[in-house]
DNA sequence: ATCGACTACTGGTCATACCACTTGACGTCT
DNA sequence: AGACGTCAAGTGGTATGACCAGTAGTCGAT
């Protein structure tokens, strides 16, 4: 028996879950205007408050437009949201966005190997030996989910070394879009965190101090996963084939 | 006599922002509590609901964590913060913060030629066409903070092309970050928007359809700008020389 | 036809009351 | 003395209703 801990959700979280649908998922295109506060309030049986809560979460993620005294209007998430949108673009409608999906494997084989460039440069050897042994948990580790928590540790310390606040930002952003699919992806990740090989090869690299090694080795990582994902995912958004 | 829109900012915006100060700027450290809403309120001379519109902001941006019944703590927002933060971590207590400026710049060239190679192999004839436009009007201006404006939009057009929703987010909210000090920005980066036959290199390799040649040539377009605002950025966190 | 005031909306703010939950102190039982 | 329930105080969660402050469209006077 798993035991979960109980999700509450409060009433504001609801009506923005609700407004955010309806702007994402395209029911109210950008320029046209949401209900009142009021009229949402007694649409939704909820009190003028929480809708207003709501609608400033909404206004706070650049999503829609109030004015004072005029109407509040959608805006085009598409040129204005931020990148703390994306846990809620991958997944529309319930279902994965392949094409959103496949955006995040192509920005992370781009970026993790510009990151372990960076921490290469700056780590210092107390770097490699902290890499060292988040790696050697990773390889006493059976279990998928805990591999990938295992080399999520590793790379936010090699975030951490790279010294970047931007970096460190988007990794922070990108983790919180990855970690509630954790388990999810298990099976799909598997065959990255388990090449241990790869890593210790990267942990030498950064250890060395040379930026080109490290990001080399830092593409040696990601590549495959990537490659085998990004497949599957063209698979996954081409149309069933039709043949026997 | 120039004239600028009154920007009305409203109580729970005033509340939001001297909360945030107090966790970035450190006066509160991750773990502990924020005084309670009621005591906010009251010695802030503010409703409770207001009070509360801002907290609420601050747990949606992962900032605190408020818990029904129990305190609202404080949480350590390198870890948890997403790149929507930026903007106000590069100014903190009025002043640029060099060493997150230079991690936007390190981060600018490392993306940037990623994004032209994705862009590349994506964009099509049609986009050539739309970044002659874009330069021709680039070239055809003399004020610098307009020469921004185009070589935003030309990056703009360019992350269009690379089809990609992380970049576009993460466009998004380096842009949020950007524009507000654009016109403070401009006599730095004149010398990068002033060289349109870079920007039209770049654009040739991007119609041509190969990704390294746009790396390459989105490199080059970045590079210099970059190493030179590095190199006044270093100066500026360096304490100022004492010789006569 | 133009201009201005008016009116009926909109969001902004507040005060207050009550519900739901957590915490820790207190007392009781073992 | 320790472990365990109970309960009160404080916290955030929600609702109501009132009023202020802007906006935009209407309608009348000029």
């Amino acid at each position: 028996m798993v035991l979960q801990p109980v999700t509450r959700r409060s009433v504001p979280d609801e009506v923005f879950d609700q407004v955010l649908a309806e702007v994402v998922d395209g029911q109210i295109g950008p320029g046209e205007s949401l209900p009142s506060e009021r009229r949402l309030a007694e649409v939704l049986g909820v009190s003028r408050p929480a809708v207003r809560e709501a609608l400033q979460r909404m206004a706070a993620t650049r999503l829609v437009e109030v004015r004072h005294g005029g109407a509040t209007t959608v805006r085009d998430f598409r040129r204005h949201a931020g990148l703390d949108l994306l846990p809620r673009l991958l997944v529309r409608r319930g279902k994965l966005d392949t094409s959103v999906a496949r955006s995040v494997l192509e920005a992370r084989l781009a970026i993790g190997p510009a990151v372990a460039a960076l921490a290469a440069g700056r780590g210092g050897p107390v770097l490699a030996a902290d890499l060292t042994q988040t790696v050697d948990e990773l390889a006493a580790t059976d279990d998928d989910v805990q591999r990938q928590v295992h080399a999520l540790a590793y790379w936010d310390r090699v975030v951490d070394a790279a010294d970047s606040m931007v970096f460190r930002l988007m990794f922070n952003s990108l983790r919180a879009a990855y970690e509630p699919a954790l388990e999810a992806l298990a099976p799909l990740m598997a065959e990255e965190v388990g090449q241990v090989d790869a890593y210790r090869v990267l942990t030498a690299a950064l250890g060395s101090g040379d930026p080109d090694t490290a990001r080399a080795a830092a593409d040696r990582v990601l590549r495959p996963a990537t490659e085998s994902l990004l497949g599957a995912l063209a698979a996954l958004a081409t149309p069933p084939r039709e043949d026997p």
